[in-house]
DNA sequence: CCTTCAATGCAATAATGTTGCATTCGGGAT
DNA sequence: ATCCCGAATGCAACATTATTGCATTGAAGG
């Protein structure tokens, strides 16, 4: 029996699991919207997405439903949120740390991740230099 | 007689002087808006900017207004948006690209601004690799 | 004086995000 | 099995942030 319902990318079913390994349980609701977020590079809007799921789901989640969901899925680091564009996309690098790069194309919406390991330690090294340490970074770049 | 009126930073008169470059005119609005960002490290939201230089103007100062007056001070490069807060600071560093990095404090709010020209080429080599062109780029760190 | 265009005023409304509390549901202890 | 507990969700109300469309003002130039 697959666990990967609707033939979705097997992307899906790993951030499942990875969500799993820290004891938090996967709900229909949480697997519901984390399969709306992988279905497309879009990033997608707390309303869109509430939209989507409530239709996938046959029933009317609430908007507060929606962000709870989201922040779960984002501290889970399976969702990231962009915060230049109040939207939302899968993470679909299976790394750790959150040291990526999202590029959004201005024309077709869609995003990608980057890893840059030589760029995080330019960033760690001008927060030291600052001594600050950093608990959250967001590197966006749209064009 | 002097031209930055208020005793406040000489550098106000300075952005106020980029501004006046590009042939725009700098209104008593646009300069107390400007001057309100100034006056702290803070980022300050735009409805907190809307009761402060409503204050200072002695009239209501609506939304829409500030809304614009931001966007023009921002195009203008005089002022920055962080996008993770939702909220805005006077750029204060003299340069014309905007390539720099936000450090925001979570403890005391105040926020400064780093060049960084190593890391603007990772970035660029990054774009390049893609095929992306940059527009804008947002660098928060929090922490 | 008149035209014109940028800047602002203003009302309404959209879009995004949150709070507080009630309810449900599943798993472990008795 | 039943009870209890805590996590997840439902839900109404509300707070915050941002935008649209159109009217008005005001300064610069013909």
């Amino acid at each position: 029996m697959r666990t990967d319902a609707g033939g979705s990318s097997p992307n899906l079913a790993a951030a499942i699991a990875k969500c799993r390994l820290s004891g938090a349980q996967i709900t229909p609701l949480r697997e519901a919207v984390l399969k709306a977020l992988w279905s497309t590079e879009q990033p997608l809007g707390a309303y869109e997405l509430r939209d989507q799921v409530s239709q996938d789901v046959e029933r009317e989640i609430s908007a507060p439903t929606i962000y709870r969901t989201l922040d779960f899925l984002c501290a889970h680091g399976v969702a990231v949120r962009i915060e230049s564009r109040n939207a939302y996309v899968a993470c679909k690098h299976p790394h750790d740390d959150h040291a990526c790069i999202l590029f959004v194309c201005n024309e077709c919406g869609a995003s990608s991740e980057v890893e840059n390991k030589k760029l995080e330690r330019l960033l760690a090294a001008d927060a030291k230099a600052l001594g600050f340490s950093i608990d959250h970074r967001v590197l966006e770049l749209s064009g």
